[in-house]
DNA sequence: AATGCTCGCAACCGCGTCCCG
DNA sequence: GCGGGACGCGGTTGCGAGCAT
């Protein structure tokens, strides 16, 4: 889908000699050049197949172009409840390494993942008016967003796209391995307090030493489902060797819905915030 | 209907790293 | 070891869409 915006054509003042640059919104008719070359001579070598394409671009802005938009696998749509929880898990260990977070949710651009991160998540950091690397908001995180994930994973479980991601089996994302460090977001308690409304059993995460025989492996267990939310994510690369699932979601109620839970959930209470932080601090 | 504001996201920019001669 | 070009990453910006007034 191309944004239906004015396109602006400048010239960069420091190649006006050489010829015009084009800066902005991509036209169709380049779109289909890139992909053209691309398909043809394959990725890389972005600064000769800007020059030879005959796109007025840098080989910079059709790198990016071809990464973030024209890929045949990137996934369009918005972030499955799945993949927003891995992007918590993730962004807790590695920080803002979107495209090594990127690297576990296929079809997803760093690019994509940078942006929801800023648009979303810091979005509700700033509304707890609390920095969205501090330890209360990863707190906030893991007490509420992600219980809050984990039901409507289990409530609408063809939201969650399990195939592409770590929570279909043992053998997704990561190899089994011994590993001793802890999830900032999953790993302190082991299990997590129940989301505000919710009416079922709530979801809870096992270490795997008491648990299964799976090492390095959290064992969700919830009424209906199950899967193994792997922990040693850090060291090994992602299997991409399956075919990625298209989950074209459209704005839905749901999505709505999201954008906004954690202000329905704390209706704006800090307080109350605190206070629920606190219950799961005793392990309730 | 007009205007202003906010949000989401595509694209740009600067800088660091890698690679090759 | 050094220099320059290519590439990749993370931060930032600009703009259209949608909502509120």
């Amino acid at each position: 889908m191309i944004k239906d915006r004015q396109v602006r054509s400048t010239s960069n003042s420091s190649n006006e000699d050489s010829f015009d640059l084009r800066k902005g919104p991509w036209t169709l008719e380049e779109d289909n050049l890139l992909i053209h070359h691309v398909t043809s001579h394959g990725e890389g070598h972005w600064n000769a197949l800007a020059k030879c394409s005959g796109l007025k671009r840098t080989g910079k802005s059709c790198r990016l172009r071809w990464l973030n938009y024209l890929k045949p696998d990137v996934k369009r749509g918005n972030l499955s409840p799945h993949e927003q929880l891995l992007i918590l898990e993730l962004h807790a260990k590695w920080g803002n390494r979107w495209s090594k977070i990127a690297e576990h949710l296929p079809g997803r651009t760093d690019n994509e993942i940078k942006n929801y991160w800023r648009t979303r998540v810091q979005k509700q950091a700033r509304q707890l008016k609390v920095d969205s690397n501090s330890r209360e908001f990863l707190e906030a995180i893991r007490s509420f967003w992600i219980p809050r994930l984990l039901d409507k994973m289990e409530q609408c479980p063809s939201l969650s796209s399990p195939s592409s991601s770590s929570c279909s089996s043992s053998s997704t994302i990561l190899g089994k391995q011994n590993f001793t460090s802890s999830s900032p977001l999953i790993n302190q308690q082991q299990q997590y307090l129940p989301s505000l409304n919710s009416k079922q059993e709530s979801p809870r995460f096992y270490s795997s030493e008491n648990s299964t025989s799976f090492n390095g492996c959290y064992h969700l267990e919830t009424s209906s489902s199950s899967c193994y939310f792997e922990e040693s994510l850090r060291e090994q690369p992602a299997d991409f060797s399956a075919p990625v699932e298209s989950q074209d979601m459209s704005m839905s109620e749901y999505e709505m819905a999201e954008a906004n839970w954690f202000t329905d959930q704390v209706a704006g209470s800090i307080d109350e915030f605190w206070q629920f932080t606190k219950i799961d601090d005793v392990g309730i």
